[in-house]
DNA sequence: TCTACAGTCTCTAGTAACTTTAGGTTCAAG
DNA sequence: CTTGAACCTAAAGTTACTAGAGACTGTAGA
């Protein structure tokens, strides 16, 4: 007879796991919800709309502190779109220069293999390319470094 | 009159940071190197190649535990070939997923961002795209999930 | 009503790959 | 001989969770 969503049902609505929802609380994220008796969480259908939110910003790349932000905006509907559409704008930069970068890396994947035609380590251009980085047919812009690691 | 590299000089050379270096050294993918009188690292020709090694590698976007087996291939030549390819073909599938996904990110929050014209937030699409996941022009392929995060 | 057992609770630690901080020591130039 | 940049160690912080331990709750079937 209780109400509400446990939060297995709710983690598997949200397409996440139940310790990433403690987790979303604990950070501030999720607003804590009613308990039971027994000291169980119950989560009514705005928890669940929340939720939604932050997993599909989070599946678009976002990082927990933009969806803050997005979240802080999104409570408050009287202010300008500005900020949210410059949050989107930044992320799109990121997301455009992790794709460059992976282009490359892939191509020069691609190369590495196609080059290693068996035999034996000493002559593996896998480890070859690895080993000497300044290689004429190195592809990637090591300037734009920084990137994939963040 | 100190013989070989300081550690800032190879991490200058290496592309890194010195703390780096010591990270390196302290999870055993580098060696430890010679010290001076007063304790300070003094680096070889042989560690600079192997650093430039490891950080091909890392900016290739191999984990540091394929980045070690790597290692380990190069130092016995003997062995085939097949070893190291397979690392990077496994490699390159992880990136080609990676790439699909983030291309897949890209063209949602160009879209995204293309409805967003000012006003306010009662009418943002970044916030409503987010709001609400099942919204039909939502692209992202949501099966394909977990790359991003890992 | 009893009992199983899946689900839940809190707390702590672990993950990758570093980065940062703190508090001190060494080196090389002027 | 003094200054200041570069170095040292050790420990904690970062991101976004994930996993485990050990105990408790909720509910469906006998």
């Amino acid at each position: 007879m209780s109400e509400g969503l446990t939060i297995g049902r709710l983690a598997r609505e949200g397409g996440c796991k139940v310790q990433t929802i403690r987790y979303y609380e604990q950070i501030g994220l999720m607003p804590e919800p009613a308990r039971t008796e027994g000291n169980q969480r119950r989560y009514s259908p705005r928890h669940a709309q929340r939720l939604a939110f932050i997993r599909h910003a989070r599946e678009l790349g976002f990082p927990l502190e933009a969806v803050r932000e997005l979240l802080s905006l999104s409570d408050d509907a009287d202010r300008s779109c500005a900020a949210a559409d410059a949050i989107a704008r930044d992320h799109l930069v990121a997301v455009e220069r992790r794709l460059a970068r992976l282009t490359a890396l892939k191509a020069e994947l691609e190369r590495m293999i196609e080059q290693c035609r068996g035999g034996s380590i000493a002559d593996c251009h896998v480890i070859e390319v690895l080993a000497d980085h300044s290689h004429a047919h190195c592809l990637t812009d090591h300037a734009a470094d920084s990137d994939e690691r963040r």
